[in-house]
DNA sequence: CATCGTATGCGTACACTGTAAGCGTACGGT
DNA sequence: ACCGTACGCTTACAGTGTACGCATACGATG
């Protein structure tokens, strides 16, 4: 009655990869990722730094898994539909994964990313746009603008300022005002500004620019 | 006949911030950021590591330094310019510098960004818009769409594969055109992919898009 | 010219990092 | 009952940022 020989058996849990990835994971959402060192990976383990090199090459192997991990956790949306309410859907769902995760964006700013996950995450976005009838040259075009979209602002909301240092800041606001006038007369929208909005209101944009192309 | 007293004496040159952030913005354009040590650094300005902090307060101060320097690097447009003649031409020279120093990039997702440079190119950039006839609303949309834009391409093209990495994957080609057949159909134009042009397509979606919002 | 405070560079030291190398042990298959 | 092997532990090393205290050389002052 033995199963694969990969399950872990019951009486004994073992250290598994995935097991590793999933704690780094965790680990870098709640105390995020500059925090996060071996050594207190193990820690949380409970199991000695060392004994991670048993599951993992490198520390950069692990950040690729992780990285796979959240790619791979983000949802597919259904082939059926039309190929802009795939695009809203898969862009949505992508940029939810990177606000639970906002390392990522800075893992993949770290070291490229050609894992199973990710490479499985473009094809089906790239599958999207051929289907749809564009050529390769502007699914091609789609592909990196969504990319870049998408990363930049990720990349936007992971830097942004909370409020506390917003608050820092307020008592030279009147100097910044006089420096900086033309920031000054949209900081309001700056400090209150909702990425995922933004993000949806971009979208819109080069999915018409896109559309124009298909004819 | 003596000057300001900030001024170096010719027989003797000392150090101050603005060497330390030039030798520094130097090392990391020559041997990459994550090269630059303290000690490295140093060594390079003829110096031990400590003395650099009589200058600078943190490494994460000479990091800022270093971002604000390629900021302050950015050729600005003639404002008489057409708001779409300005943004162009802003665009091409923020990505050129961003690909000439490739590494602020990677420095912005690690930190915030707040210094004087940064906040005068931001400012000039939200005048266009402001001055084109813009709301405070759709400026900060423009200047949202923008930054990410950009941040996204130069994201895309510092961790863009090089050849030499596209030549040590060629072996496993076949089997990842079976797995990922989209992403195959378009290999060949993410092989060859000039982001600079890219950057220019996406460009002209975005102003066309912010352009429908100005009447 | 003599003196002195201050600015700035140097040396040492500490806590922490990733990870290489070798050791011990306990499990699964025979 | 045995044994090879997988896996965790221990130790060690080179490298990091930077705190602290000392030394020196400069510009201003008497």
């Amino acid at each position: 009655m033995s199963y694969d020989g990969n399950v872990t058996t019951e009486t004994r849990t073992t250290l598994n990869r995935d097991r590793v990835v999933e704690a780094a994971v965790a680990y870098a959402d709640t105390h995020g990722i500059d925090d996060m060192s071996m050594r207190k990976l193990g820690a949380e383990l409970g199991v000695e730094a060392m004994s991670l090199y048993n599951h993992v090459d490198d520390k950069a192997d692990l950040f690729n898994g992780m990285i796979d991990y959240v790619f791979g956790s983000i949802q597919l949306p259904d082939p059926g539909l039309e190929w802009k309410a795939q695009t809203r859907a898969i862009g949505k769902e992508a940029m939810e994964q990177f606000g639970n995760h906002s390392w990522v964006v800075f893992l993949l700013m770290q070291q490229g990313n050609t894992g199973p996950g990710s490479l499985q995450f473009m094809d089906r976005v790239v599958s999207i746009f051929l289907d749809a009838g564009f050529n390769e040259n502007d699914t091609h075009h789609a592909w990196q603008m969504l990319a870049s979209h998408t990363m930049g602002y990720a990349f936007q909301s992971a830097v942004a300022p909370d409020s506390h240092e917003y608050a820092k800041l307020e008592p030279q606001l009147p100097q910044l005002a006089a420096a900086f006038p033309n920031v000054a007369r949209i900081a309001p929208n700056l400090f209150n500004c909702a990425y995922d909005e933004e993000y949806l209101f971009g979208l819109e944009i080069i999915i018409d620019g896109l559309e124009s192309r298909l004819n």
